[in-house]
DNA sequence: CTGAAAGCGCTAACAA
DNA sequence: TTGTTAGCGCTTTCAG
C-alpha cells in the first residue's frame, strides 16, 4: 500500500546532500572536495566529482556565504545612468578590476534621484555587498554613516559626498577648465563666452570655478559672458550660442561645460558658418570627427572605474586606514575636422 | 570571576533575533513585520519597527531566500562588452525592466570569450539567479541545457545560439542590409563597394546575405566589390576603401557592415576630398554631426534590452510556453553634415 | 582522513 | 494574533 517515496522533482538543484548519497561519502566529504580541501583521499575525491558531474551540482553560494559569515563576492555600483557613455564606461572599467578579484558587479542607476539612490543602497545591503561604490546624487549622504562604521567600504566617484567624509575619486574638473581657458588666452581671445548647465551640480560648479579663477587671473573676468541652460537638449545650447552672437559684444571663443551643450553649439555655428573658436569639457569616441575644430577637456575615464574599484578592494583587505582621494588628471586635445569656409548652405541631418 | 557576556562587537549586524530581543517579541513576529504580514497588533508592529529602527536592522537577504526556495530577485546578464555603447545601452534598457520588478541586475562582459561566458553562467547559477539573458560568443550554447532543463528562463539576445534552441530577440540585419543596399540602387549605383569585418559572426553574415540578395535581386552581384577587414581599427577600413577607390574600376557607393567600419571609411573619403556614395549599419550618438553625408541602418537598440527582460519576466512567471523570437525591425536614416565641395585641405584631429 | 552534530539568518508549518 | 519548532544548503566545530 505504501509508495516508494517518490523521487525529487527532476527540476531540484541537486544539493550536496544528494551528492554524498550518489558518492557514498558523507555530506562533509563532498563539502570539502567543493572546497579543495587537501586532506581528502584522491580516491573518495573522484568519485565525490564524478557524483558532482554526474547529478549536474553547483554549489548554493548563498547558503556557503550565509553559514561563512560574510563576503558574497559582490560589489555594489551606483551610477547615475548606465545608458551614459561616461558611467557606462567607468562601470566597464570597474567590472574588469572585479572580475580579476572574482567578484560580480551589480551595476544599478539612480537616474539623479536621490531617493532611489537610498533605495538602491539599502537593497544592496540586504543583499549583503562586499563594498559600494557610489557616484553620489543630491547633497545628502550621511545616511551612509551607519553602514559605514558596520564596516562595508564605501568609495565615490566623479562626486564628493555630502554630509559625510569617504573616499573619492574625482576629476580634476577645475584645473581642467583652468589650462582650457589659459589657451584660449594665449590664442589672444579676451571675450569668452561660457554655457553651462545648472551649477548645483559639483561638476559644473568646479567647472565654473576654474574658469572664472583663470579669467580673473587675466583680468577679463568683464568681458565674459555666462549662460545657464536648463535642459540637455542641444537645441537649448545652440539656442544659448545664437543669442550670445547676436548680442552687441559677441565672443570670439566659446567655452561648453560639457559634451552635449558642446555638440548643441556646434550644431549652431555649424549653421551660421561661423568661425568662433570652440572649446569645451569632455572627449568622446567620435569627437575627431566632428565637422568644426574644438579643443576639449579630455581625461581617462576608465581611470576613474579601475581606480575605485581597486580602492574598494584595498578597503575590503584592510579597513580604517586614512581616507584616500585620488585626482584623475586632465589633457587637452584637438578634435573635428576643419573644413575650412565653404559655400553650399550646410545641411544637418535631423538627429 | 565570571566577566559578563561581551556585548557582541559593534561591527556585527543586528539579526531578526536582535530585534525581537529588543522589542520584546518573538522571532516570527520580527519576520511577520519585515513581511508586511497584516496579523499583527499594530502596537506590537510599532514596537518591532522601533527596534528595526534603532538597530538599524536590515533583513540578510540571501537567508530569506534560502529559506523560501528560490527567486532571488537577480537575473543575469552576458554581453560582450560592456564599454561598448551597443550593449550599455542594451544593458541600461534591461535594468530599466528588471527595475520595475524589484529585481536588480548582474552585468558581466564575456569580451567574446566562449569559455568566459560558460564561467560567467556558471557563477551567476551559484548565486541562482532567477534568469539569465545572454548575447552568445562562441558556437556552442548546448551546454546550457541542463540549467535551462533546471528551470532557469535564458533568454538570447543579439544572436541566435548554437547547438539549442532558446527565445531569442534580434535585429532584423538581413532586412535592415537589403533595404540600403536597395536605395543605393535606386540612387542609380551599379558599382557597389562593401566592406565587413570576419563574416563568421552571425550579424555580419546575416547583413552580407541581405547585400547579397539584393544585389543578386538587380542582377548586378558581379560589380560588387566584396572586402573583409580583420580589425576593428578605424584605419584598416580607411586603407580598404582607398584600395577599392583606386582600383580599375571604383565603386560609386560603399556599404560599410558597421559603424566603426563606417567611420574609418569616412575618414578616407574626407580626406580624399571624395564624394562617394557612404552608407552602412549602425546609427549612434553623434552620427548626425559626422562631416561627410551618410545613410545608415538604424534599430531601437533599447527595444532589444526592453524586450528581452519583459520576455525574461514572463518565463520566470509561466515557464514552458513556446519558444519566442522578437525581431527587432530596422530602418534607414539620413545622417552627417553635407558641407560641399571645399576649397583647404582637411585636417583630421588625431583621433 | 572522515563524519556527526550544530548553526548561519531567515521563513514555513504548525501549534497555542 | 502570537510563538515554537524545524529546516533551507552549506560550513564549522569537534569527535572518531
Amino acid at each position: 500500500m505504501t509508495d516508494p517515496a517518490p523521487e525529487p522533482p527532476a527540476t531540484r538543484r541537486p544539493t550536496m546532500v544528494d551528492v554524498a548519497k550518489a558518492a557514498g561519502v558523507s555530506l562533509k566529504t563532498v563539502s570539502r572536495v567543493a572546497n579543495n580541501v587537501a586532506t581528502v583521499r584522491p580516491e573518495l575525491a573522484e568519485r565525490v566529482l564524478r557524483a558532482m558531474r554526474d547529478l549536474g551540482f553547483q554549489r548554493n553560494n548563498a547558503a556557503a556565504n550565509l553559514r561563512r559569515g560574510q563576503e558574497t563576492s559582490t560589489i555594489g555600483l551606483i551610477i547615475l545612468d548606465l545608458a551614459n557613455p561616461f558611467y557606462s564606461t567607468i562601470a566597464a572599467a570597474a567590472a574588469e578590476v572585479t572580475q580579476r578579484h572574482n567578484t560580480q558587479l551589480i551595476t544599478a542607476s539612480s537616474g539623479w534621484n536621490p531617493d532611489r539612490e537610498r533605495e538602491l543602497v539599502l537593497d544592496l545591503c540586504e543583499r549583503r555587498v562586499d563594498a559600494l561604490i557610489i557616484v553620489p546624487t543630491g547633497d545628502d549622504q550621511s545616511y551612509l554613516r551607519a553602514e559605514i562604521d558596520r564596516g562595508t567600504p564605501v568609495v565615490f566617484i566623479d562626486r564628493p559626498p555630502a554630509g559625510l567624509d569617504g573616499d573619492t575619486v574625482l576629476i580634476d574638473n577645475r584645473n581642467g577648465a583652468r589650462e582650457l581657458v589659459r589657451r584660449l588666452i594665449n590664442e589672444g581671445h579676451r571675450g569668452i563666452g561660457v554655457i553651462t548647465d545648472s551649477l548645483n551640480s559639483y561638476t559644473m560648479g568646479e567647472r565654473v570655478a576654474g574658469v572664472s579663477e583663470e579669467l580673473a587671473a587675466a583680468g577679463i573676468a568683464e568681458q565674459a559672458h555666462f549662460t545657464e541652460v536648463y535642459s540637455d537638449k542641444p537645441e537649448t545650447a545652440a539656442d544659448a550660442v545664437g543669442r550670445m552672437l547676436d548680442a552687441p559684444d559677441p565672443p570670439s571663443a566659446v567655452f561648453c561645460g560639457n559634451n552635449r551643450i558642446l555638440t548643441g553649439a556646434l550644431e549652431e555655428l555649424v549653421a551660421r558658418r561661423s568661425r568662433v573658436r570652440l572649446a569645451g569639457f569632455d572627449d568622446f569616441e567620435f569627437a575627431h570627427l566632428l565637422p568644426y575644430p574644438v579643443t576639449v577637456v579630455g581625461y581617462d575615464t576608465r581611470a576613474l572605474g579601475r581606480l575605485a574599484a581597486e580602492l574598494t578592494f584595498q578597503r575590503i583587505r584592510t579597513s580604517t586606514p586614512p581616507l584616500t582621494n585620488y585626482v584623475v588628471p586632465t589633457y587637452l586635445v584637438d578634435r573635428g575636422v576643419d573644413l575650412g569656409t565653404r559655400q553650399p548652405a550646410p545641411r544637418v541631418a535631423q538627429g
